[in-house]
This record gives C-alpha cells, sequence and structure tokens, in this order.
DNA sequence: ATATAGACAGACAGGTCTGTCTAGTCAATA
DNA sequence: TATTGACTAGACAGACCTGTCTGTCTATAT
C-alpha cells in the first residue's frame, strides 16, 4: 500500500505516500499518523519538511499538476499519429485512465469538493493546473490547424469541459464509457474545423 | 445560518439544517453536535430519527434528489416557452444556480467525492440521482421531437455530461459562464436533430 | 576526535469526533 | 390521575486528530 523504499529522502517518501493515500482516500481521512507510519518517517522530521499538513495537501496539488500535464504530454504523444490527431486523442488517454483499476477521479476537483472553499491555497493552485491543462488543449489546436486563437481558446474551453465531465460521469458510473461519449462530442464540435 | 424555526418536527429540523450545512461546507466538515446545536434538538432526538450520522447523510441525498429534479422541472417550464425549447432551457436554468451565491457545485458529486468509496450507500445514491435526472433530460428530448430512442439516449447521456461538466467548471471557476459555454455545446449537438 | 545536521521513536497536549447514557420536562392519553 | 412516549440538556467514553516536544542515533564535516 504505502512507497517506503528507504532509499529516497524523507520528504520524497513523504509526498509519495501522500500522493497514493490522498488521491486514494481524500485529504481529509488521512491523518498525519498513517502518513508517517506509511513513509517510514518520524513526526518531527514530517513537520520539518511540511510545516503544516495543510502544507502537505498543497504540495500534492502542485506535485500531481506536474506529473498529470506530463502524462497527458507522454500518452498524447504516443497515440496520436498526426499533430491533426492531437485533440480527440486526448479523450483516448483518458480513457486509458479510466480503465486504470486505481482511478478514482480528478485529483483536483475531489480536493476542490472537499476543501469546500473557494479562497483557499489548494483551491487556487487546483484551479490553477486546469487553466495550465486548458492551455495544452490550446496548444493541440492550434499544432491541429485552427489558426483563429478565439476559436482556438473557446474550442479548448469546451474540451476542457467535456473532460471534466467524462472524468466526474466515470467514477459515478465506475466504467470508463464515458470517455468515448465525451470523445464524439469532442469529434462533433471539431468537424469543420480540423475534419 | 441554521434553519430553526421550531414550529417544525425535529426531524425535519435536523433534515433542513443537514441540508445547509452539508451542502455549504460537505459532510465531513460538519459534526453533529453543530447539527444538534443548529436545528436546535437534543443529541438523543438527532440519534432517535437517524441512528448515525451515515444514515442522516443518506437522508440528506435522497431529499436533496428530489427537491433537485422538482427545482428543474420548475424552471425548465418557466424558461422553455415551447417544448423545442426544453432541452438547452436546462442550461438556462443551471445558470442560474451559478449565479446564486450560495452555490457550491453539486451535492452529488461533492458527496461522491467526499466518501471516496463506490460501493457506500451515498455513492449509489448518488449515482442514481444522476439517473433519474439523465431520464428528465430523455423525456426532454423526446418531447423536443427527437422520436428516436437510442439517438435521444444517447443525447441525454451526452447532454448530462455537459452538465456536469459545467458544474465542476462553475465551481471551480466561481464563475457562472461555464453554464453559456455548455449551452452552446449541446445547441451544436442538438442542430439537425431539433432545429 | 568532535561538532553539527538531520533522521528516528514515541510520549504528550489539547482539541474534535461519533455515539451512549442519565436525568428531567412536557403533553397527550388511558 | 397515572402512564407513556418523545423531547431537552448535557456528561461521558473512547477513538482520533494535529502539532509539539524530548531524547537517541547516525553520518558527515571539520
Amino acid at each position: 500500500m504505502s512507497i517506503p523504499d528507504s532509499a529516497t529522502d524523507p520528504r520524497t517518501r513523504i509526498l509519495q505516500t501522500a500522493e497514493a493515500l490522498f488521491y486514494r482516500h481524500g485529504i481529509r481521512s488521512i491523518g498525519v499518523d498513517r502518513l508517517i507510519a506509511e513513509s517510514g518517517v518520524a513526526k518531527a522530521t514530517f513537520y520539518r519538511h511540511f510545516p503544516s499538513k495543510d502544507d502537505l495537501a498543497l504540495a500534492f496539488i502542485r506535485e500531481r499538476d506536474v506529473a498529470w500535464r506530463a502524462w497527458l504530454a507522454a500518452t498524447v504523444a504516443r497515440l496520436a499519429p498526426t499533430p491533426r490527431a492531437r485533440p480527440l486523442a486526448i479523450f483516448d488517454a483518458i480513457r486509458e485512465r479510466f480503465e486504470d483499476p486505481s482511478f478514482r477521479g480528478c485529483a483536483f476537483s475531489n480536493s476542490i469538493a472537499e476543501v469546500a472553499q473557494g479562497d483557499s491555497a489548494v483551491h487556487r493552485a487546483a484551479a490553477e493546473h486546469k487553466r495550465a491543462v486548458t492551455a495544452m488543449i490550446a496548444s493541440y489546436l492550434h499544432e491541429a490547424g485552427i489558426a483563429d486563437a478565439s476559436r482556438r481558446n473557446e474550442l479548448a474551453r469546451a474540451l476542457m469541459l467535456l473532460l471534466d465531465g467524462a472524468i466526474v460521469t466515470a467514477v459515478r458510473e465506475q466504467s470508463a464509457t464515458a470517455a468515448d461519449a465525451a470523445r464524439r462530442i469532442a469529434a462533433t464540435l471539431l468537424a469543420g474545423h480540423i475534419s
């Protein structure tokens, strides 16, 4: 369950444990005692690296943002044979995620729901993540040949909304088919712009 | 903040208080002590009506399911001048919700994220709610003239996905504009089927 | 060799959580 | 009038929470 691997430094061990447990069970459900137990770290060490649990939660969000975007870039690159195929490949990529038995939804949306406070650091960091992903999508649309910037941004926003809708649907239905539904909608939107 | 109104019976008072507080702050964040304080009820009375806090959470979901669908029916009826306008009126309706300062996202999706357990009663009840809403959307599509059942169900599923995407976007961005984006996508999907 | 930094183990404080229990009040009914 | 049942008030148990603190051990650097 945990990711001890006592070779790595304590901070990394704590963060890796938090990534696994926070994603699986939520932030509030996981106590500091469990985190230190599973990461094989002393409590004082924990609080040396993360002054409070909230700081760890924030680090968790930021770390996952980087990892998630790297995953998307790599998976789209693998699945899309041509630049034109990249926008729709986003939905093939997310489908793979849905099929992973450890899939538990979007860590960012889940955290926003959990903290339930729009002015919290976690909320802001999660929102920032989605802006970054939307920018990635806009790049894919650019590479796919959509030259008009305002059209591109509107489409990027639409695909982001479809992606979020697919994720929340998949976790609720515990099924990967929402990815296909979202992909078909996206294809309809892109028809005529890319073809 | 609370909804005492000591005229009504204790069970209703507890449930109304839970609806307000659970929606605003989440289920885990609200303790039983706070619930009984704000509903003006003794602890023993609370546990007489709800054997555990989980039972109250489940009652909260079920109650909100009924209320939400009643709200959608009433609002679509008010906003759509003709049956053909009903499917898109869903997005005008949700926009009103987004503009309400007390809007805090989808109670069902939030609860699913919070409990983080696909086999929980709360998760199942929330999923059941969405199936019921999808059935409502299918009815609107039927009334709007989409005769083919399989086409209708696919479109209903698409509109539900758009609705979920819009909600998660609105709560994250703390803005109502996601409703318009979702409405435009829905209009594109419906073009040709309704006109 | 000795000092320093950082890790370990784990007790502890102070607070919160859910759920149980006792004791007393009040209104309706037999 | 006496009893019953649902209510209020709040103490309590036991678990769990975050965060602090003391003390020990090891590795590195001087």
